[in-house]
DNA sequence: ATACAAATGTGTATAGTTAACACAATGTTA
DNA sequence: TAACATTGTGTTAACTATACACATTTGTAT
């Protein structure tokens, strides 16, 4: 499409392209992690001098020949090395001053990932994980989008197998929830909960124990089938 | 910002304006109605040649200087001479063929409207109210935006006072019961529906009957706290 | 005026779900 | 071998959701 095309709008309006296309799209990825019973999120510290000092979430422009979910998933194979991952859109913030360079438009995606999986590894050295609870100014609205996916998430955890995205392949009941009770940020009863996800039918016994714990070892279970939606 | 500014990415790269501003942004709205115990949703013949005779929603590209949410609020008002309505961005579809002029991604939002309300004027000849149940093929993906938007109601319904957006400010709880029906398409017990609304205190009682049924009238209510997000 | 049609208004019993709660068994460490 | 930490398990009570019927009110037709 060369600068002087015409988008013909639902209105008939004939709209220049110089007009119309002096907005950039960008995505966002909030990515969760989950280590030593807190949520975490993967930041990166703000290269914009408006932000100096501030960390931001992991975020780029939309190309011209990608979709949107295609940004998510390369943004986060950048940063993670990860390409087996759960990415979804959450939401798009398009305030006209949330970005001090220019007019841009961003789509917030979420993802969670196995902090310690083997192919994680941080391709930039200005990249850290960060503990939900102990959160500094982020730069631009990215508090906001932040805030929005995790709303997201706590939404879904109860209702679809996501969150074994956080955990390792094998995990105890314990360990799972735990990690419920981080993101929900409640303290459920151990026997009602067991009752409770084993009726979901999600995990099978693998007929393993926990090793290396200090008191009796919990059974060890794997999901059936986890939910990574093709990006 | 013009043609040789700079975006700065997460990343530091420096991007030219003319290869990444070659994305146009558009809002696209749902706009639900309700009559006849029927959903309905207004839609305008398309008038691209691409899709020549097939209905399309009313959308419009965000102008440089627009927020999204004021881009839904002018297109609604535009269209249908409603400024006090609720709306609420649901996904963005950013497909790469899903415009046929070009690149153009489009924020999706829902939006209810009392189809009865006085100050409902369509502005154009080419819009309509279709029923949901009794829809050809539309325009663009505007199938799937609006299946998504309908999911998303579908979600909402039972959770916040929304589709009181969809009545006359009086209603009986014969009229309310079946919109949740029309929405959720199902079928209510008469008496579990009138307790399980009564229980959550969203009402106010008129002390007034409907008139003109042919039959023992009902009692009228009104909605205590319409939610309208400010947008 | 009377009978009929159509819809309102109301309560109870049953089934299912969620929440509260305690103790014996297993493995580790000193 | 005793103390510690944590696992694994079941029952009862409270709450919520569902199924279900009848007398009352109004309008209409005769």
């Amino acid at each position: 499409m060369s600068d002087t095309s015409i988008i013909r709008t639902a209105e008939s309006e004939r709209i220049s392209h110089i007009d119309y296309f002096n907005i950039a799209i960008s995505v966002d990825c909030v990515i969760f992690g989950y280590e030593e019973k807190e949520l975490k999120v993967l930041l990166i510290k703000s290269d914009l001098k408006e932000f100096s000092g501030l960390w931001s979430l992991l975020g780029d422009l939309v190309r011209p020949q990608e979709d949107l979910d295609a940004a998510s998933y390369r943004i986060l194979k950048e940063r993670t090395g990860l390409d087996n991952v759960y990415l979804e859109q959450v939401h798009t913030f398009g305030a006209l001053n949330r970005h001090p360079s220019g007019r841009v438009i961003s789509v917030a995606y979420y993802s969670l990932v196995d902090i310690s999986h083997h192919q994680l590894r941080l391709t930039h050295n200005e990249l850290h994980w960060h503990k939900l609870s102990d959160l500094n100014e982020l730069a631009f609205d990215h508090q906001l989008i932040l805030n929005k996916c995790l709303e997201r998430i706590r939404e879904q955890v109860t209702e679809k197998p996501l969150v074994f995205n956080l955990l390792p392949e094998k995990f105890s009941l314990r360990q799972l929830q735990e990690l419920y009770q981080a993101i929900l940020d409640v303290k459920l009863d151990r026997r009602n909960f067991r009752k409770k996800i084993m009726l979901k039918d999600w995990l099978t016994d693998l007929n393993e124990m926990e090793p290396d714990v200090p008191h009796r070892p919990g059974k060890l279970y794997k999901v059936k089938k986890i939910l990574k939606p093709r990006i």
